[in-house]
DNA sequence: TTTTTACTAAACTGTTTAGTAACGTCAAGT
DNA sequence: ACTTGACGTTACTAAACAGTTTAGTAAAAA
């Protein structure tokens, strides 16, 4: 394994900060690397990066971070090991280079969802919506399970990319909504940021539940039975 | 690594039916077992397969199921790596038995905790007690929150623990806690289970965020001010 | 005393792993 | 024509891995 600050003994592996310092080779140019990239189905025209990050994404998805093998990754990326190499420096920087993408993606989801605060259509309707749209993301885009799922179990590992989630994921969308319910005139929560966690928490534990550990076949539960709840719940609770 | 059915190419690693089925060596009659074990402290007197099972629950928790050699957990528990094999199957039923072990225990302390419906006492009274305990067990007892980050980072390659899991701990305490609910006459929730899983949702989500995912450096919050916020939340949505 | 049982230490087997090196190819830039 | 550099293919190294075997020890049962 050459050890090279990983595995062996130690759990901190680097005293990583990420964000704009995971350890991707920034020698080669891929190209355009972001926008304007739908064109050339799957080969050549440099989408190595993407294509390898896609590959990445599956067998670290489907393997875990330790059982997840680089042969892998790279026959599922289409990928020679060598350019695997040459893209990124090594298993841990290709696994936070993921992670990071993937992040970035959903942040941006996830911030188009709430930008209107939006003071006139009924609160309801709008915890609704924001209830009902979150669920519907997670249940489409598969990734988002499996990036809560790997984050999670790798918390050990790479706290830091932990710590990274809260701050990039967690903590916007608790304070935006957090801002929201103390903002409207018709709600009145004596801790507007408590409420908004119970309501994220109730939703991100139903999605735990049901979705990653399967417990859609022990304990159904509608996803319109779970927001009617809540929904009812919370605006019980915050009526002015 | 010898083929035994897992890892390589599927994820369904064994059709496991687990609980009572789990792969532990029955050869050996492990003396006392599980009662009546404090006095001799680390040596002696086949304590064999609780020294092994300690020592896993310590290399299984700080590096995962994967990264764990059985190497490690054999110095780990302090036995040769022949004694290891002589109690477990392999490295699959050892892991098995231990997220066996570690869920009957907590199931014992679960259920000591809500054996009285306690109709007299006022519900505010019951449910934040109820919540802090729940709480404060986790934040003392870490192996109860290493039990969950194991289990959902693992739920893809043992999705049979993780149905385990929801039936043998989450399904217990949401239908106990929904029962109390729906009987108390202080109370009208439209919806107990719900109401239930919200309620034990919010504190799981708070935990996991705060224990699990480092968030305490990013987004401190007060155990008691969590706790307040979400028995208003209940007391005020539920009021007869 | 002899046998059996539970164990340890150490070496070993066959496989898998991360990561690298050598060599050839093809296409674009000069 | 010549060079450059990204790429694939193949093969490699050194280490770690799961699981087994061998040889030997200590203690209790026979």
């Amino acid at each position: 394994m050459r050890q090279h600050g990983l595995a062996r003994d130690n759990c901190q592996p680097v005293p990583q900060t990420l964000m704009e310092t995971t350890r991707v080779n920034s020698s080669v140019q891929p190209t355009s690397s972001d926008q304007a990239n739908s064109d050339q189905v799957s080969k050549e025209k440099s989408g190595k990066a993407e294509m390898i990050l896609a590959g990445a994404l599956q067998v670290f998805t489907t393997y875990g971070y330790a059982a997840a093998s680089m042969d892998r990754i790279a026959s599922a990326a289409k990928v020679s090991k060598p350019t695997l190499y040459r893209y990124f420096q090594d298993k841990e920087g290709l696994f936070l280079a993921l992670i990071q993408q993937l992040m970035q993606k959903n942040n941006r989801m996830l911030s188009n969802l709430h930008t209107s605060p939006d003071l006139q259509t009924p609160p309801d309707q709008v915890l609704r919506q924001l209830a009902n749209s979150t669920l519907q993301e997670f249940s489409r885009n598969q990734p988002l399970s499996t990036l809560m799922r790997l984050i999670i179990g790798e918390s050990e590992k790479f706290p830091e990319l932990a710590r990274s989630f809260v701050r990039e994921i967690e903590k916007p969308l608790f304070e935006r909504f957090a801002a929201y319910l103390a903002s409207h005139p018709q709600l009145n929560f004596p801790d507007p940021m408590v409420a908004a966690r119970i309501f994220v928490g109730s939703i991100v534990h139903y999605l735990i539940v049901q979705n990653i550990l399967h417990g859609n076949d022990i304990l159904p539960l509608d996803r319109e039975r779970m927001v009617n709840g809540l929904i009812h719940l919370m605006m019980a609770a915050g009526k002015a």
